[in-house]
RNA sequence: GCUCCCUUCGUCUAGCGGUUCAGGACAUCGCCCUCUCAAGGCGGGAACACGGGUUCGAUUCCCGUAGGGAGCGCCA
């Protein structure tokens, strides 16, 4: 194809336009015309990856007062399924990304619907400019020939692109091929000598030559778009203004500008964002353990804890704080992304987490542990009586990061018979047996005051500081670590506690 | 194979030719605090991939090399 001058002169302003942008930070334009969208294939669970991107355009879009839409993309139904949009829009509602328009969202507006599957009739009228424009041609090689000339280009050293076998068809022979009952796909004609230039919103101008791009296929044989068309049909269509998305995205945007100038419709700005990796450098994929939203919800982890990580992955916020959405959004900055790949590291995500725990009241983390959310709920259930839960959840707050630590504490101090840590049990089996008899025969004078019972046990054996505290930790706790003592003692009761001396007892003094 | 993108401490990154023998955060190590862990305070170690240019002067600009990544699909 061979941009007409109008086209290109489009083009040009439009570079202009991004040239400008890219330096304003997002023009003024009007104000509220900034849509973004975060356009998933309902075809497996989210990973950190996706959620990042979907994340700043979250980000972009509220900070400049605009919306945010979501897209299923949806044309492969053999992939597609309906359990994983659902858990997608639950997901990304989780983590607190919120959507003016999307799937099954209530006032599905004017354009249709947000579902790919379902906008048929809208790529047809497309599919028709197209054709009328004479930008297309029906191809009737099939995969199994498309594959061989492929191997064939690569084994020689070529790029494999589409020769064009069926581009130069005429009438007579389309007629041909499709009454011996071949199917035809639809190929966009791609023309030779000029190049598409686009101002990346995160990477500067880029340039890529016509002449590398073979023609691509727009419809199916089954008669669904491909990417690459319902893609950039649906953007222009649903007035998006930003696109932010990965960088496997950059060299398919020629493609994608083409078909929009071929249709006259408006091309967004596009800002291609650099790859997530896992923290062994691995790309992400969609069963990648430590890496998947799911996995990191049902592990404990906060959504602001996952926000203000992947805020901060290929992003740079001055203050190394933690922040609120609120606050992520009104910093965010078009300018501060990064364009080298980013590696999630679980540590990093550790320490907003536990940003995220201390940004918590009492209130706040004792229903992150206990209430309908929480993936220990049952598990901890069992092992907490119902009426202690609530002094549980604060005992351990100060040793709780994620939610499944908390079920540690709770086998250590509720469960019965107790357990000993293998370091405990060292403690116990060096430390002399009548520093125990000591404090299970002074318990009943001290029953709620640890200090007193503490001080009691010092007079009588003559040991103080870690020599007295760590056994009587381990013999209570049955760990070496853990919440204060004190409170231990008041959380256990007086009878809990003597019921772990006496078992602590058959432990000690195996070296006397 | 071709095209494109990327390359600063272990990790995320600041840096947009000199005020930086490179700053912050996480991680790590040490000390303080302390009955333990955590938190908190203080302090330490730790990086410009390599080679050429350009320049009075390069982490910063240009060109190569190496390494990593992506795209070239009737996947998205």
């Amino acid at each position: 194809m061979i941009l007409t001058s109008t086209a290109r002169q489009k083009f040009l302003g439009q570079d202009l336009l991004w040239a400008q942008s890219k330096t304003a930070n997002i023009p003024a334009m009007s104000q509220a015309l900034t849509r973004t969208r975060f356009a998933p294939s309902p075809t497996g669970f989210l990973h950190l990856g996706n959620v990042r991107t979907a994340l700043f355009n979250y980000l972009a879009a509220r900070k400049f007062g605009g919306e945010f839409i979501l897209r299923s993309e949806d044309t492969d139904a053999e992939r597609s399924r309906e359990e994983y949009l659902e858990a997608l829009l639950a997901d990304l509602s989780w983590l607190g990304l919120s959507w003016s328009a999307g799937p099954g969202h209530a006032g599905e507006p004017q354009q249709g619907s947000y579902r790919q599957s379902q906008r048929g009739t809208l790529y047809a009228e497309q599919f028709a400019k197209l054709e009328a424009g004479g930008h297309t041609y029906p191809c009737f090689c099939s995969p199994a020939e498309l594959a061989v000339a492929r191997k064939a280009q690569l084994a020689a050293g070529k790029p494999p692109r589409y020769l064009g076998t069926c581009r130069d068809l005429d009438g007579e022979a389309r007629a041909e091929r499709a009454a011996s009952g071949r199917l035809a796909t639809v190929r966009f004609k791609v023309g030779a000598g000029d190049s598409v230039r686009f101002q990346d919103l995160v990477r500067g101008s880029q340039r890529f030559q016509v002449a590398d791009i073979g023609d691509f296929i727009i419809r199916r044989a089954d008669g669904t778009p491909s990417f690459f068309f319902s893609n950039a049909v649906d953007d222009a269509l649903m007035g998006i203004t930003h696109v932010l998305r990965g960088e496997d995205h950059l060299s398919n945007t020629p493609r994608q500008i083409l078909l929009l100038a071929a249709l006259e419709l408006p091309v967004p700005r596009y800002g291609h964002i650099s790859m997530v990796v896992s923290d062994d450098g691995a790309p992400l994929s969609k069963r990648h353990g430590s890496t998947g939203l799911r996995e990191l919800r049902s592990l404990g982890y906060l959504p602001l804890a996952i926000c203000n990580h992947l805020a901060r992955l290929g992003h740079v916020y001055e203050d190394p704080g933690f922040m609120s959405m609120e606050m992520l959004a009104k910093h965010f900055s078009l300018e501060k992304l990064g364009r080298s790949a980013a590696r999630h590291d679980m540590a990093q995500l550790r320490h907003w987490q536990k940003e995220a725990l201390h940004q918590f009241s009492e209130d706040d983390f004792v229903d992150w542990l206990l209430g309908k959310e929480s993936p220990v709920r049952e598990e901890l259930s069992d092992l907490v009586p119902a009426k202690k839960a609530k002094e549980f959840a604060l005992l351990v707050r100060d040793n709780v990061e994620i939610s499944g630590d908390a079920l540690h504490w709770a086998a250590q101090l509720c469960s019965e018979p107790m357990n000993f840590t293998a370091a405990a049990a060292e403690v116990l089996k060096a430390v002399d047996r009548s520093l125990i008899v000591a404090a299970l025969e002074l318990l009943d004078q001290h029953p709620d005051d640890f200090k007193a019972l503490a001080a009691a046990v010092r007079q009588r054996t003559g040991q103080g500081g870690k020599n007295l505290f760590m056994p009587l930790r381990a013999a209570l706790t049955g760990d070496t670590h853990g919440p204060e003592m004190a409170r231990v003692y008041g959380f256990l009761g007086m009878p809990g506690a003597r019921a772990r001396l006496q078992q602590a007892l058959a432990l000690v003094g195996a070296g006397n």
